[in-house]
DNA sequence: ATCCTTTCTTACCCTACATCAATTTTTCTC
DNA sequence: GAGAAAAATTGATGTAGGGTAAGAAAGGAT
């Protein structure tokens, strides 16, 4: 365990730690590295961790009984990425996560963080600000499920994600718009036209 | 402004305050009494606000282009409400939020939620954990559109949210599943049989 | 360069849910 | 409790996107 404390600055943006609080959290972190196809997180594991991505791409997908995946994030550089509702309670994960391009993230353990939080409030509101950032996105992710067709939520999802639409496959994309990848290549024809 | 001291303990449950904190605290607090059909916040309203239901019910709804309405959360007793994009970033309203069953609710401003945390870190913790739970419901949601069928959806939101369904409409559920009211009443009409 | 695997596209038909248009039931109001 | 308004149901028909199957392109490996 134990990260270079260098490496916070770009974890935690303009945070200001003192120089205790620098290493107390750098002691936390563990770096890293993936390849491409790599699972960093299976379904049904009790999840103690969450991740920043520094570099590479991830996604988090759910397998449903039928065997469909369906992608719940994709996660690039400066991102976080978990099964979070394992995370936040201990619990098993539905999700995995899976390397889908060669990357380097840092593990930190939902203890660590809860101990961290105690003697570092501005960690604490690094976070609740970073929660409320992803909740904004999944309010509108479902908004946008609830109004847009097929179409239209690609559309937007290429213009919100310009640089995640390049790392991943189109049946990644259509496993996160809810359609199949053969109804996306139509979609995807019709535009090009 | 302010409220009794009291009714923080209904508020924030079982998070221990100081005599000076609660005081402080129950006095950026309003009470607000809301008949059935009042709107509590309008699309295009800055967003200044964010509140705790003590007593009815309300939702809060998304009007698309065509004129449709898409309900994107119900909230009951202990409960929060907003249109958490508009509030978090202090922009206009996407969402108009309904009184549906007479209400009993208590304000408070991004402002003075922001000025209480800095002098008690245990309520930012109790917020950084209710967005935890609320980020944990929307993913859970998100899922559910893209892996179920629109009666699954049904049957686990019955189940979910047994109270809920008794105070609303069956086209505000229709609404919140993302499906006509039409296909809601078939749904219902085939379960039954 | 060639073979093999993965990904994407296309064509055909199918299904879940939408739309439109009444009609019935429930709820509100005086 | 009668009448009006709102909500729910039902039937007929339409459509976005799904399922299946096959072929075409694009990437890797050797």
């Amino acid at each position: 365990m134990s990260i270079d404390t260098s490496i916070l600055r770009e974890i935690f943006n303009d945070t200001p730690f003192t120089r205790e609080e620098s290493i107390l959290i750098a002691g936390k972190f563990e770096k890293i590295k993936l390849k491409k196809g790599d699972t960093l997180l299976h379904a049904d594991e009790v999840v103690y961790n969450q991740y920043y991505v520094s570099d590479g791409c991830l996604r988090t997908y759910f397998m449903d009984n039928s065997g469909k995946e369906h992608t719940l994030q994709f996660a690039i550089k400066d991102w976080w990425i978990s099964d979070y509702t394992a995370f936040f309670t201990a619990t098993k994960a539905v999700m995995t996560i899976e390397c889908i391009q060669e990357a380097t993230v840092y593990k930190v353990s939902r203890t660590s963080m809860e101990s961290l939080y105690e003697g570092t409030p501005s960690l604490e509101t690094f976070f609740r600000k970073k929660m409320e950032k992803a909740f904004s996105a999944f309010q509108k992710r479902i908004l946008f499920s609830l109004s847009l067709t097929a179409r239209e939520r690609y559309t937007s999802f290429i213009s919100t994600y310009p640089n995640i639409e390049q790392s991943v496959k189109n049946y990644h994309i259509a496993s996160y718009l809810g359609i199949t990848t053969e109804s996306l290549s139509r979609i995807r024809k019709e535009i090009t036209q």
